[in-house]
DNA sequence: ACGTGCTCCTGTGTGC
DNA sequence: TGCACACAGGAGCACG
């Protein structure tokens, strides 16, 4: 269910069950997990390794190996990791399983949309995956013109991992929701006050959210992500919610609160 | 250069 | 109860 918030939560879940302790084995339980690399590929650059230190860049998180280069871990949809020490104790889904001296972390993903590679530099992925900046170390000028470069649904520019790399689908609605802008909304059409609101917004959300450990059910009522559901009211007016199809992903917003901008 | 829609995967919830 | 089907918090790619 990664979006940033959540995986700085596995970043720190990871800082503290798993750093400095030699990897004996690294097994990809499935082959697609490690796509387009070659299982084994992975498991000599890591076996005999340790990690040393973790960074996270939007959704995408890294582990440097101390025998050299980077693991890298996309957790697609339904990916998370799972630190265990019998092995009667593995998840259900384990698609890759690190085994230390002493316990396993293991990457749980039904679907198997997650994907764990190697790479020489976090810097060196980010350039071939053509990815933005992440969007928490963004100033409110850079944001701004991140939003004036671009063109199309605002929704969709606050998705695009190419130009910030950080927010989804559900982070991207409660920004949205909070700022009062029509995910549909043109960018080119929002005023400088809803771009404003926005940066703020999109910057409270996803820290909110990392407080509570990626854990929507304890964001606050107030927010549209506890009543992201069908039949739901808005909690700011009461009003119907919206969903829609936007991009090929459900969008969920109040006709009421939220306007097509100019503010 | 862009936006749209399809595709990769499997598990779960919903409605008949 | 059982089954079929839509749908899911992501992203790369082909296509127009």
């Amino acid at each position: 269910m990664p979006e940033l918030p959540e995986v700085e939560t596995y970043r720190r879940y990871i800082e503290s069950t798993s750093m400095h302790r030699p990897i004996m084995r690294a097994e990809a339980k499935h082959p697609l997990i490690v796509r387009p690399f070659q299982a084994r590929t992975i498991s000599t650059a890591v076996e005999g390794s340790a990690f040393l230190r973790s960074y996270r860049h939007g959704k995408n998180l890294f582990l440097e190996l101390s025998r050299g280069g980077w693991l890298t871990w996309h957790f697609g949809m339904t990916g998370e990791p799972v630190f265990f020490e019998r092995m009667r104790d593995e998840p259900p889904h384990d698609r890759f399983l690190f085994t230390f001296e002493n316990g396993h972390l293991a990457f749980s993903d039904a679907r198997m949309l997650g994907r764990i590679g190697v790479t020489a530099s976090p810097d060196e992925y980010v350039r071939e995956k053509k990815l933005g900046p992440d969007v928490l170390t963004l100033t409110e000028a850079d944001f701004t013109r991140i939003l004036e470069r671009s063109r199309g649904a605002a929704k969709m520019v606050l998705m695009d991992q190419h130009k910030m790399s950080g927010v989804g689908n559900l982070y991207s609605d409660e920004a949205l929701f909070q700022s009062g802008i029509d995910p549909r909304a043109p960018v080119q059409c929002l005023g400088s006050g809803d771009k404003e609101r926005l940066y703020h917004n999109v910057r409270k959300v996803l820290r909110r959210s990392i407080e509570r450990g990626g854990d929507l059910s304890r964001l606050p009522q107030t927010y549209l992500l506890r009543h992201r559901s069908r039949g739901e009211r808005c909690p700011r007016c009461g009003g119907d919610l919206l969903s829609i199809h936007l991009g090929g992903r459900t969008s969920y917003f109040c006709p009421h609160c939220q306007r097509e901008g100019g503010t």
